[in-house]
DNA sequence: AGTGGCACCTGTGTGC
DNA sequence: TGCACACAGGTGCCAC
C-alpha cells in the first residue's frame, strides 16, 4: 500500500487529531513488527506532541518526552478512531489523546515499524535515515543531481530508482509509472541516461507524485487514509498492473518483467 | 562500494 | 469445498 504519497495522505490524516495534543494513553500489541516494540513507547504518555513530519516513508513525531518513527511497511495503515477500546486483529500501536481520539497502526503484514526516539535525541539522525538519498520534492533533487548519481550505477534504471540511496519515496508502482511517462525502458543501464533524460525523469518524479497525493493516494487493494477513504490516483495508473493491456498510447499490449525480485511494467514500443 | 538474492509475514486469488 | 501454490505496495542484511 504505502509508497510516499499514501504517506504523505496519511499524515495530513493523523496531523489535527494529534498535533499539539497530549497523549494519554498508549497501547502496545505483542507481535514484533521489524522490531520488536520497545516498552519504553509507554513513557510517551502524558506527553504533548510538538511536531510531526514526513521523512522518505517514515513518519516522525516528536514529542515533550521523546519521538516515535514510523513506517506502515507493505500493508500498514493509521487510522484515527473516536471508539477506540482496545487492539484488534493486526493492530499495534494506538496512541490516544486527552480529547478521546486514538491513532491506531493496524499492518497484516509487519513488515512496519514502530521506533522509540530517546528525549533529547534527534529521530531525523535515527539510523534507519542514514545514508538516504533527498527528498523528490526538495531542491536536492534536480536533473544534474540524478544525472551525476546515475551515472556511476551500472544496474537498470528502474532498479536505481528503487533505491533510497538516490531518493527516496519511489516504490515499485512509481518506479514503472514514471518510466513509462518519460519513454524510458526499465533495462537500460541507470549510466546510459543523457542528461536531458534525467532532467525528464526529475520532472516527471515530482509531478506524478504531487498529482498522486492529490488524488489521495494509489490504491491497489484497500488504501485508504487516515478516514477510511480510499486513494483515488489507481484510476490514473497506465501501465502498472496492467500486463497484456494495450498500451494507452499506441496499444502494444504492456509487458511484465521481472527486476530484482519485483515486477516491472512497460510498453516495448514506446520506452527506449 | 555496488549488486543480486533473500528474509521478514499474512491474506487473497487461482487452478486443480 | 478443499488444498497447494503464487503473489503482493518495502526494506535491511548478507555474501560476492
Amino acid at each position: 500500500m504505502p509508497e510516499l504519497p499514501e504517506v504523505e495522505v496519511t499524515l495530513r490524516g493523523i496531523t489535527k487529531p494529534l498535533l499539539h495534543h497530549r497523549i494519554k494513553k498508549v497501547t502496545l500489541g505483542t507481535h514484533k513488527l521489524r522490531l520488536p516494540l520497545d516498552p519504553k513507547l509507554a513513557t510517551l504518555e502524558g506527553a504533548e506532541i510538538d511536531s510531526m513530519q514526513r521523512r522518505a516513508k517514515y513518519i516522525v513525531i516528536k514529542t515533550s518526552q521523546g519521538s516515535v518513527i514510523l513506517h506502515l511497511g507493505m500493508t500498514g495503515h493509521l487510522r484515527v478512531r473516536d471508539d477506540f477500546e482496545g487492539l484488534l486483529k493486526h493492530d499495534h500501536f494506538a496512541v490516544t489523546t486527552e480529547e478521546g481520539l486514538s491513532v491506531v497502526l493496524n499492518d497484516m503484514r509487519r513488515f512496519g515499524l514502530v521506533k522509540f526516539v530517546a528525549p533529547g535525541d534527534d529521530p531525523l539522525e535515527d539510523k534507519v535515515f542514514q545514508g538516504m538519498g533527498p527528498e523528490p520534492f526538495s531542491e536536492d533533487f534536480n536533473p544534474r543531481y540524478l544525472y551525476q548519481t546515475l551515472q556511476k550505477r551500472s544496474l537498470a534504471v528502474k532498479v536505481a530508482l528503487l533505491d533510497s540511496k538516490v531518493v527516496v519515496g519511489i516504490g515499485n508502482i512509481y518506479a514503472s509509472e514514471v518510466l513509462f511517462e518519460t519513454g524510458i525502458d526499465p533495462r537500460r543501464r541507470a549510466d546510459s541516461l543523457t542528461e536531458d533524460e534525467c532532467g525528464k525523469l526529475c520532472l516527471q518524479i515530482k509531478d506524478i507524485l504531487q498529482r498522486s497525493i492529490q488524488k489521495g493516494g494509489t490504491t491497489i487493494r484497500d488504501f485508504s487514509g487516515a478516514d477510511g477513504k480510499p486513494g483515488y490516483f489507481v484510476q490514473n495508473l497506465k501501465v502498472y498492473g496492467k500486463p497484456g493491456e494495450p498500451c494507452p498510447a499506441c496499444g502494444t499490449p504492456i509487458e511484465r518483467i521481472e527486476q530484482g525480485q519485483r515486477h516491472t511494467f512497460f510498453c516495448p514500443v514506446c520506452q527506449k
